[in-house]
DNA sequence: TCTTCAAGTTGTACTATACAACCGACACTG
DNA sequence: CAGTGTCGGTTGTATAGTACAACTTGAAGA
C-alpha cells in the first residue's frame, strides 16, 4: 500500500511519507477490523455478546468494580452499562453488592457461573486467535501486542479509534 | 499482562507462554478497539457512519462493484447491504447502474458528491489518527501497519476478528 | 418448459447505543 | 440543620446496524 496517501486525492504533509503511509494503513486496517469484529464475535459465541464478554473480562480482571468504572473504561454511556449489567444479572453471570460505605454504589462481581462462561468463551476465542496467529514468530506477536496496547492506551475521548 | 494465560483458570499448551500472553493481549486489545470504534466514528463524522464509510471506500477502491460483492467482502447479510446502499443512494452518494449483461445486477458507483464526502472524511480521520500516533517512531508505525495488514489478511470467515 | 439458482428487497426482530430526564444518597457550606 | 450541588444508577425514547426468512425477478440449464 505504498500509494495509500493518494487514494482520496489529497496531498500529505511533506517530509513524512513513510510514516503517513503507515498511518493511513493503520487507519484503514483498524477500520476493517472494527467493521467485522462485532458480527463475527456474535457468530462465534451466541451465549455471550462481545459487549458482555468484555464487561465480564473487566470484572474478572479487577475482581469486581462499579458500573461507572465500566462505563468510563469502555467509553460507554452509563445507561448502556446499566442495561448490560441488568441483563448479566438476569442471566446469573453477575451479582451486585451494595457498598456499605456508600449506598449509592453497587460493586459488581462475577458469579461462579459467570466465571465459568467467561473462561469457556475466553478459551474458544483464544483458540481462534491462536489459529489465526499460528505462523507468526513470537517476536512479532509480542511486538504487535505491545503496539495495540499502546494504541489503545491513548487517553483522548474517541479521537481516532474508528 | 504476564499471567494472562492463567486469567481464566485454564492451562496453556506448553512451551509457548510468551506467545500465549501476546495472543491473549492481541485478542483483548483488538476487542477493546472494536468496542470503541463504531461509537467514536459516529461522533467524529455524523455525516457518514463507519459502515457507510467503509462501503464508500470499497466502492472507490474497486471503482464500482455489486452489492453482493460488498456483502461478501464485509461478511454482511445482503439485506444489510441493500439497506445501506439504499440510504447512500437516498443521500446521493452512490448511484446504481443496471448491468446490461444481466438485469439482476446493479453495479454501484460513487457519485461526485460521494467522492467528495469520502475524501473529506478520510482526511479528517487521517488527521485524528496522525495526532494519535504523533509520537510513535516511524519504524514502529510501519511495523504496526504491517502487522495489522497481515492480521486482516487472514482469509477465514470470521474466525477470530472479535 | 420447468426447475433451479442468483441478486436484491422487504418484513420483522433484536442488540447496542446515546441522550435526556429522573431518583436517591452523599457531601459541603452557610 | 437546611439547601445545594454532585455522583451512581435507572428508565424512557430514539436510532443504527444487523440477521434471518420470505419473497420477486431475472438468468441458465435439464
Amino acid at each position: 500500500m505504498t500509494t495509500a496517501e493518494m487514494r482520496d486525492g489529497t496531498t500529505v504533509t511533506p517530509g513524512g511519507s513513510a510514516a503517513d503511509t503507515a498511518v493511513e494503513t493503520i487507519q484503514r486496517e483498524m477500520t476493517v477490523f472494527a467493521r467485522r469484529a462485532r458480527a463475527s464475535a456474535g457468530r462465534m459465541h451466541p451465549e455471550l455478546t462481545l459487549v458482555s464478554y468484555t464487561l465480564l473480562g473487566h470484572l474478572e480482571e479487577r475482581d469486581g468494580c462499579r458500573a461507572t468504572d465500566l462505563a468510563a473504561h469502555y467509553a460507554l454511556d452509563k445507561s448502556t452499562v446499566s442495561r448490560q449489567v441488568a441483563a448479566l444479572e438476569r442471566t446469573g453471570l453477575v451479582e451486585r453488592r451494595v457498598d456499605p460505605e456508600d449506598h449509592r454504589v453497587q460493586v459488581l462481581h462475577l458469579t461462579e457461573a459467570g466465571r465459568r462462561i467467561l473462561a469457556q468463551v475466553t478459551e474458544s476465542r483464544r483458540t481462534a486467535f491462536r489459529e489465526r496467529l499460528a505462523d507468526w514468530p513470537e517476536e512479532d506477536l509480542t511486538r504487535f501486542a505491545a503496539y495495540l496496547e499502546r494504541y489503545n492506551a491513548w487517553p483522548g475521548p474517541g479521537t481516532g479509534e474508528g
